[in-house]
DNA sequence: TTGCTCCTCACGTCACGTGAGGTGGC
DNA sequence: TTGCTCCTCACGTCACGTGAGGTGGC
């Protein structure tokens, strides 16, 4: 899919590292289908070039979104296909896949300041108790 | 438990309408243990009363800061025990867990604005590539 | 050959969702 | 008696964690 110009490719451990996953989860990924599948050595061990962090960095991203493997796998697909795609129709499509992506994601975030004063009023709420004499 | 004096008591529906949980999840939180079990009645309908109503608010409050269901039934518990307890000993032991429970609080609210931060960089991001030219 | 890294099952976990099949109470 | 609400299993789900037992590659 990728150039074949020679990146240097990365095993598996040095990639959770980077992007601060486990392997676990960087398997997961591939098992759902959100992180493409890297190529492999003869003994079967994976491969990742660039493009994989990549795509691992968007997913790590998208996660304290709360954004399901389903969407992060659409969201991905979307921006791949602006990427490759030559076909107008499609490149059309993948804009607009990415305009409800930033709205959703908009309302991601005012539900995170809602969270967020909650978690505030909770905190001195706690506080407060702690210290009322009584 | 509670005092004797004639509350009105609840059926499950109203309970979890009135706090916005499902059935299934006021359930599931008496099963752990984490909401004080209700009175029954004679053919085994679930009766609850302000204080139930009052301990699922807190737990409700707690969710969006990410707290574990162990968690909530250490808070709830160091609450009940400052609201009951005589003893200075368990009273002061109380206290000294809703501190904790404060800073725990503080933590997770800068945990929420990191997270807040980024969904906002994430946003803008795919905003801006939507509408990128190319 | 020794380590260290990797591999694939496969079961466990947390906080519930979702029926199935059956009863209570106004 | 008819509805509507409630009951208890019990299996499913999502995003992984956690071994078990086995191999790759410098």
């Amino acid at each position: 899919v990728t150039s074949a110009t020679k990146e240097h490719l990365l095993q598996i451990g040095e990639v959770a590292d980077r992007v601060g996953l486990s392997l676990r989860t960087v398997r997961y990924y591939e098992e759902v289908g959100v992180l493409t599948p890297p190529t492999r050595t003869s003994g079967g061990f994976r491969l990742y070039g660039d493009d994989h962090i990549a795509q691992l960095l968007t997913i790590k991203q998208m996660k304290p979104l709360d954004f399901s493997i389903e969407e992060m796998r659409e969201l991905l697909e979307a921006r791949a296909a602006l990427e490759t795609s030559t076909s107008a129709r499609r490149r059309a499509a993948a804009r607009e896949t990415l305009e409800r992506f930033a709205a959703l994601a908009a309302d991601r975030c005012t539900d995170l300041r809602k969270r967020l004063r909650s978690a505030e009023t909770f905190a001195r709420e706690i506080s407060k108790e702690a210290q009322a004499p009584d």
